[in-house]
DNA sequence: TATTGTTATACTCTATAACTATA
DNA sequence: TATAGTTATAGAGTATAACAATA
């Protein structure tokens, strides 16, 4: 016997959202990927340019972990393009200073990201692509804003180096 | 010295389908696991349903590996949703039955997830919420459908067990 | 005591490869 | 030869804990 199906979906927004975010990622890596940057890397430079600020405050701005922002820093020093420096207020923090050729980067980088951006949406009409984007900022500031807390997956602790 | 920030960036696009599309997917996640269920498991219990399918077709709708699929039904059984089955065309192949029960819980996770997906779009009117669904839809389809493809990662061969 | 940045590492997720049975 | 499903495991990504320096 065969069992009934539940009555059709609603649009599957999860399957749409999922979907063009994984794809939108993927050109975004992609493009990127061709002057050696991560979607990341380029987060942090430009955020770093803009003024002068810690490693927490740009893993805050990028809502990265603050080890995922030590490799991050890492790889571009390792290119030459930030470098880390002591801040003159609090001994404890690292002031990420972009380099001249970081800030070339940057602008480069940056047009990469809006030409992403705009092939993506090149298929709507002004009208269309207005409303799209006020409703999805609507979207991110209101229904979707902050995330169902998960069930804390449990960790076991490290065991000591001893 | 401090360098110029680049001009002022298009509506960033990556971070509004990035983050709508993580807060949606812990809000799903959250819902369904309150049934004991994961998304992939109401995704494959569904079409398990509406007619018979191997775990390789529910692997190719639902965009899993044939590897993810083999846990998917794993947990699927083990919760008594689903049970594999011979199938008569092809003695390789199990179809993948949902039990009784399995057809109760879909019944079910899908009112879960149709419930999710209208919370989420709830603060829309009627023709901003059909426009929306119908430029992602095209977004879809058109401009965002295929992902880039990503420079191979290497992978080692694996060890022989012998 | 709390916080910044660091290192080491544990965990999750997913995909690859090898394998068995069958086509 | 190729394919369905399984198992084992490699690798990427990320988060936790512990730590040193400083607040």
């Amino acid at each position: 016997m065969t069992a009934m199906a539940p009555a059709p979906t609603t649009p599957d927004l999860s399957f749409l959202l999922d979907h063009t975010s994984h794809v939108l990622r993927t050109r975004m890596a992609a493009a990127l990927s061709e002057i050696g940057l991560t979607a990341r890397m380029h987060c942090v430079l430009v955020h770093a340019i803009e003024e002068e600020r810690t490693q927490a405050e740009l893993a805050e701005i990028g809502d990265m972990d603050k080890t995922t922002m030590v490799v991050t820093v890492d790889a571009l020093e390792k290119a030459g393009l930030a470098e880390r420096r002591p801040s003159s207020k609090d001994r404890r923090a690292r002031i990420i200073a972009v380099t001249e050729e970081g800030a070339k980067v940057a602008a480069l980088s940056q047009r990469i990201v809006d030409r992403v951006h705009q092939t993506a949406l090149a298929g709507l009409s002004k009208d269309e692509r207005e409303l799209f984007l006020r409703v999805m900022n609507r979207l991110v500031t209101d229904e979707l804003a902050t995330p169902a807390d998960n069930p804390q997956p449990v960790r076991r602790a490290r065991q000591r180096a001893s």
